[in-house]
DNA sequence: AGCAAGCTGACACCAAGCTGACAGTATTTA
DNA sequence: TAAATACTGTCAGCTTGGTGTCAGCTTGCT
């Protein structure tokens, strides 16, 4: 998934990137609002985090802007404690959820977390297909119980199919939702992974059917008609 | 469907080139506003994507010129970023969406999708004939829920005839949809490609019906009268 | 019957996609 | 800290599938 930190605070940039890339999300940064209003014209999230008090442009002015676009995209805001008038202030101009400073970083991932599932799959923790099913709290994925044992880049291919099962998804948007802008990755490496992918889930009687020239669908193991 | 691309940044003009070929159009590109407009005096489009900032002859003028033609191709225009103004006389002169700049491949694509449909079958996302129901936005086609494997010709063909459902479509009007003018095809191909996504459809109980000396026409699978 | 239009199996070429091997990096273990 | 292990992108060579051409056949009209 990918995730858009916008935060102007050195330290608090640094550890927030590191932590989330850490949990797999593919996170891009920066560090006023400006570039983040323009970045967002173009650039599409799973979720966006957002601090308020930021250089150029205002958390607030980001955020109405993204909302007067049309852009739904789910924003977490970045509050100072006890400051409830920009709090309720942040919420009335679109925002869906918010974190006083100092926060726990296990609650802002759990509320980011909360924000994806609440976005895509209509609120389950738990992403459902046939007989797999994917756990975005702890991000691991078990078959009828048993635990698959899957690395970073395999969990995060596979929460992708599995959030648009049986439908396409194209090489380009899988690129651009296991990557951020700073690393670069080939198209091969798509296939790469996805090759490793389905090798683990044959085994499980779920493929992974590929839709020459356009992309790649999740489906149950039968004869295609 | 056939698509025309005004641009002359080369870079731009190279990569949407190949992205709307790769997603199934055949698109001819113009790099001026003169040649442009001259062009459309005698050729018919599906959709047109115009750069307002055009050497020769402006984008404006290159619109203004099609429609007091009588001409009712949508066009898409390309406005630089936050250039309201422009974006506005655009709309005024008969432009049917614009996009700013830098904006994201997929959206530009999304909205081609978006005025094809509105302009040809008004609007819905998706076509139906019979059982068969096909869908512009991801470019499949299943029969009861069945997808279709098809190529991204079979799948073009098939998308032209439903279009057009139960008239005929001539040879050179297919030839004409599926071909931009760098690559040629003769009339064989045409009959080759018929054949091909004729035997597919006849699984379903949908037959391509040949008028002899005319064209083709999508019908369901009953004795003739 | 004879001719033109259309059909289709076979073929060849090319681009898309697959995957085993490898190498660089990060992480874990002793 | 060093060695072992796991992760992941790149590459090269291979396989698969899409598509136009062609040749020889079928169909239908006069």
């Amino acid at each position: 998934m990918r995730l858009l930190l916008v935060e102007d605070d050195l330290i608090l940039k640094d550890g927030l990137e590191r932590a989330f890339t850490k949990s797999g999300y593919a996170v891009d940064v920066m560090s006023d609002g400006d570039s983040a209003n323009k970045l967002l014209t173009y650039q599409e999230y799973d979720v966006i985090v957002l601090d308020l008090g930021l250089p150029k442009l205002d958390g607030f002015e980001v955020l109405k802007r993204l909302r007067a676009r049309g852009n739904k995209t789910p924003v977490l805001i970045l509050t100072a404690l006890e400051d409830t008038q920009n709090r309720v202030k942040g919420l009335d101009l679109g925002a869906d959820d918010y974190l006083a400073k100092p926060f726990e970083l296990d609650e802002l991932e759990a509320r980011v977390r909360a924000l994806i599932r609440r976005g895509v799959s209509g609120g389950g923790a738990k992403i459902s297909f046939g007989d797999l099913l994917f756990d975005t709290t702890n991000r691991q994925c078990t078959f009828n119980g048993v635990m698959l044992s899957l690395s970073q880049r395999e969990v995060a291919l596979l929460e992708l199919l599995m959030l648009k099962a049986t439908k396409v998804v194209s090489k380009a948007k899988i690129l651009e939702h296991l990557c951020s802008w700073d690393e670069e990755m080939s198209e091969n490496a798509v296939e790469v992974n996805v090759s490793r992918l389905r090798k683990k889930l044959n085994a499980f009687g779920i493929e992974i059917r590929t839709i020459r020239g356009l992309g790649y669908l999740l489906a149950k193991l039968e004869p295609i008609t």
